[in-house]
DNA sequence: GGGGCAGAAACAGTATGCAGTTTAACCCCA
DNA sequence: TGGGGTTAAACTGCATACTGTTTCTGCCCC
């Protein structure tokens, strides 16, 4: 059973990258209890270097620790408001440094991101329209140069990650996501680094205000 | 030899604190290396909360792990770029936020921290200039209404940590620094968040041309 | 005297076990 | 049938031990 303790990437930072993953991608319900022993024993090592994962995940801000194991934290309206804020301020900046350093290898893997998550819009396929969004994301994210930013703007995004998902089930919002990034891969498309913070403006405002309507 | 394991603050905890501790006031020097061993047989506890302690300090920013122990991370200029980048576009929008919540007991104990701060500027005791500046920066953050702003900026501000105790060996910069603290002073005093976040942007960018000047 | 080279030591990562605390289920009595 | 107390299970925190790797040290050969 024994694992070669020191391969390329201990056991700790390959289980933190499954959990973050399991994270972003909407693999952790809100009730979901993430407990060492079970997820360990899931993994076949033991517990130390699945408590290190998720103690570095929570120092991250990914998970809280419970009396009772980790959860997802669980945000109020006032914190998902907050976060919004704080969208505000950073995203349409890194918009504007991701057109400026835009490839022509990524404008074309962002291109068939939008264009899958178009093609859900009369499917209604909200799974594959929230992996194509992920994938937009992560995709014009890589083309900030500022990493310290990046990281920034992951791990709030990480927080609200139920908040994202319950939009994107709007038929409405759909819509308007959908718009959101194909202006905004025009503007990557054209290296224009003004235009492109404008629409990431707007498109974090639009977002701001369909989570508005939908709390009342 | 068994304490309480589940006494209020756990080893951890206290471990970490103390760690902390250590680095903010300069107790551990640059060729340092912290290794579990020695310190939980300082501390008369086992390796693991120490690990604990460590592992969490270097995912705050204020450590970084070597193959051979922890030791005072050193930031590649770039990096620091980026924080003072995230800087330039938080802090101005939290200074506002500030000035507008700001009460007259905060201000009071943040004109304190800024007298203490312009006192060392003739005795020279960065140590205590060092505190003070902590004082005043904690102080205003604490009435910031946004708690995911202030932590996000809690965040980057700890990895860059020691350029932050390099900066204010500077007398130029010490003497700057106390400037910009009187200034915010005065705005928080007047609840101007227009000007509040002004001179933050500036007292911003002038410890990103201090931080160029040092370097090349 | 300098450049490997082998052995030793230091150190990180992981496994396992136990103690203490918290949660939840259950049972008894009303 | 419901409330309060009791007990079992779950889970965290800490300790100890072992393994494999990396670095250091000193020695030998050139």
């Amino acid at each position: 059973m024994q694992f070669n303790p020191m391969s390329r990437q201990s056991h700790r930072d390959r289980i933190h990258a499954l959990l973050l993953q399991r994270i972003q991608t909407g693999g952790v319900g809100w009730d979901d209890r993430l407990v060492d022993v079970a997820l360990a024993a899931e993994m076949g090592v033991s517990r130390m270097p699945v408590r290190d994962a998720l103690m570095r995940l929570a120092a991250e801000g990914y998970l809280v620790a419970t009396t009772r194991g980790f959860t997802l934290p669980n945000l109020s309206e006032a914190e998902v408001l907050e976060v919004f804020e704080l969208r505000r301020l950073l995203e349409p900046r890194a918009a504007a440094m991701a057109a400026q350093a835009m490839t022509e290898d990524r404008h074309a893997m962002l291109s068939d991101a939008v264009a899958q998550a178009r093609g859900t819009l009369e499917s209604g396929d909200v799974p594959l329209f929230y992996h194509a969004s992920e994938r937009f994301r992560s995709g014009w994210l890589a083309a900030v140069p500022n990493r310290m930013l990046v990281d920034t703007i992951q791990r709030y995004l990480a927080q609200v990650q139920t908040v994202r998902l319950t939009t994107m089930r709007d038929p409405v919002s759909h819509a308007v996501i959908v718009e959101g990034q194909r202006d905004l891969l025009a503007a990557f498309g054209r290296r224009d680094a003004v235009g492109a913070a404008d629409r990431m403006l707007r498109f974090v405002i639009e977002g701001e205000q369909a989570f508005r309507r939908a709390r009342g």
